[in-house]
DNA sequence: TATATATTCTATCGAATTAGTAGTTTATTT
DNA sequence: AAATAAACTACTAATTCGATAGAATATATA
């Protein structure tokens, strides 16, 4: 599940990719129009600032805004921030890999590799997925073998 | 994420399934065999069971067996019952949907858009997952336009 | 330099969820 | 009746989630 967290993250992502250009946004601003609780949202900016998302300013004419363009940031990136990993399971992570306690042979376990499978999709779609190309479909899952 | 209980259980769906036809299988021999703490497991293998998987029998030459064969239970069956719906977000659920609060409209959120891939992708692979063909890598994300 | 502005930081909090454990009850076989 | 094994009820400790409060710091401008 993608938390609330992760959903107004995303949610002021997109709201900065639309003014991008247009100079810096105010906190209060961007939790008025996107419903989002302001001291929450404060928290989440912060967050994405810290891993290089986003560029603020302080005092008078200051606000946030995109550190880059809306076509370079994608919403996998936004995601692993605020949620973690995309990973099911962290045997499967490629960001944040770790060995599962209990399992001694990798190489065998059938969740893994079902939930390598599922990583994999989901990491396809949200790491080619932009701000900017947002709304579009651009990817399908199609059957191969049986 | 995937919890641990959702773990626990597909563990032991797939150890009933290796057993399906040799009889029932005792709460205490799955439990030692894939490491599952046993009372919980007993509550996981109870859910199983009242959603339809499994069939059980108690007193002596009772325990627990897979309610059909393994090809026809998969695994996204066992994971809706014990994490609840596979979607991200609940406004792109098939089997659980649910209206965002704060969304006015739906076909315009690109959260939702990109979710909804994340989902059918997920769904995709999950659902024509099998307790038996689970190690065949039957899947694979094409990039279709841009 | 004082003031207003806006982000940044630290701390806390209630509610819900997760991952279990304990103990009793009921059904079944021998 | 005794042994066996699942079913049920009820907790609990620890963590995470979704916030809120208030003080500190940086910046612009008058």
């Amino acid at each position: 599940m993608l938390s609330k967290k992760a959903k107004y993250g995303l949610k002021a992502m997109f709201y900065l990719g639309k003014h991008f250009g247009k100079g810096p946004v105010l906190i209060s601003d961007l939790a008025e129009e996107e419903n989002i609780p302001k001291k929450f949202l404060e928290l989440i900016l912060l967050e994405l600032k810290k891993n290089g998302l986003l560029y603020s300013k302080m005092g008078k004419g200051g606000g946030y805004s995109l550190s880059k363009s809306p076509e370079e940031i994608t919403v996998g990136q936004v995601v692993r921030i605020l949620d973690g990993p995309l990973a099911p399971i962290p045997c499967v992570s490629k960001t944040a890999y770790m060995k599962c306690a209990e399992c001694d042979n990798e190489k065998t376990c059938e969740i893994r590799k079902i939930m390598m499978q599922v990583r994999d999709a989901s990491a396809a779609i949200l790491d080619h997925t932009s701000l900017m190309e947002a709304p579009k479909a651009i990817f399908s899952v199609n059957r191969k073998s049986k």
